[in-house]
DNA sequence: GTAGGATGCTAAC
DNA sequence: TTAGCCTCCTACG
């Protein structure tokens, strides 16, 4: 599930559960009991998200940093935790819990390190003090392909494949089109939006993309039923039509990732 | 029961 | 460009 709104949540309900309280970490795997060790007990006085990273502050003994990849999974609850599997990577216990599984990354680092990741991240259209300026001075000179850069986490940070598909959707640029072609209008309107959207799906814990005008209610058509679980114009609709134009939503892999786009809204 | 795919990324070729 | 990481869920027998 993990695009930058997720980790943004993520951060926002571990300050809301966490901060400020001293907390009980374990490793119920085994493959993160060293760093659990360390941190049991200590309080958390942090908790940052940037991009897809997310960092837990434990004042002296540093920071918890955490990227779901592509499986990583959090279960966040209210009340007594359940009974640990084996897959927990990282059990945090304080008024609630935090289960994490299938990280990519969960690891003890120290400020310098934190900073060299901060260092090496784009722009994140949900940080306040970030804007689309740094993002726009290396998509204004590159030949890569807008799908491709939306997708660089050193270009902008956060956006993952389905928040790409419906920002180019939502602005009517083809997947394919050279950075260095997306006008400087397009760019600022697209990073704006994305600022919206990622922002809705924060306070969602899911990704919507649709206008008033063209959700299921507002069409007469059934709402969308997909694991994912928003509303979207382009993400996992291949073949189907438009809900705009009626026509047909392509699919094509482009750098191992599935991207979808609408050829009549989206012309080359 | 098994295979395959998924909202990600990196290192190695 | 590809394999690998690592977990969960669905589709298909």
């Amino acid at each position: 599930m993990p695009e930058g709104h997720t980790i943004h949540r993520l951060a926002a309900d571990h300050a809301e559960w966490f901060g400020g309280r001293a907390v009980r970490a374990s490793s119920p795997q085994g493959k993160f009991s060293d760093g659990a060790a360390l941190v049991d007990g200590q309080v958390l006085s942090s908790a940052e998200a940037h991009g897809k990273h997310l960092f837990l502050g434990f004042g002296g003994v540093g920071w918890i940093h955490i990227h779901l990849g592509l499986f990583g999974k959090y279960a966040v609850g209210a009340g007594t935790a359940p009974p640990p599997t084996e897959t927990i990577r990282l059990r945090l216990v304080a008024d609630g819990y935090a289960d994490l599984r299938g990280p990519t990354t969960c690891a003890l680092i120290t400020d310098p390190e934190k900073q060299a990741i901060h260092d090496r991240l784009g722009p994140d259209p949900l940080r306040p003090v970030d804007d689309g300026e740094k993002a726009w001075a290396r998509v204004s000179r590159s030949r890569t392909t807008i799908a491709a850069l939306l997708m660089d986490q050193k270009v902008i940070a956060g956006v993952g494949n389905v928040y790409r598909a419906e920002v180019l959707f939502r602005h009517g640029v083809d997947p394919y089109r050279p950075g260095r072609d997306v006008s400087r209008r397009e760019w600022d309107a697209m990073w704006a939006d994305l600022a919206v959207l990622m922002r809705e799906g924060v306070r969602l814990n899911r990704i919507d993309t649709v206008r008033d005008e063209h959700t299921p209610e507002a069409m007469g058509r059934p709402p969308r039923v997909d694991d994912h679980g928003g509303e979207v114009y382009v993400y996992r609709r291949a073949h189907l039509p438009c809900h705009v134009c009626g026509a047909e939503i392509r699919t094509e892999a482009l750098a191992a990732r599935n991207l979808f786009w609408c050829p009549g809204c989206q012309p080359a």
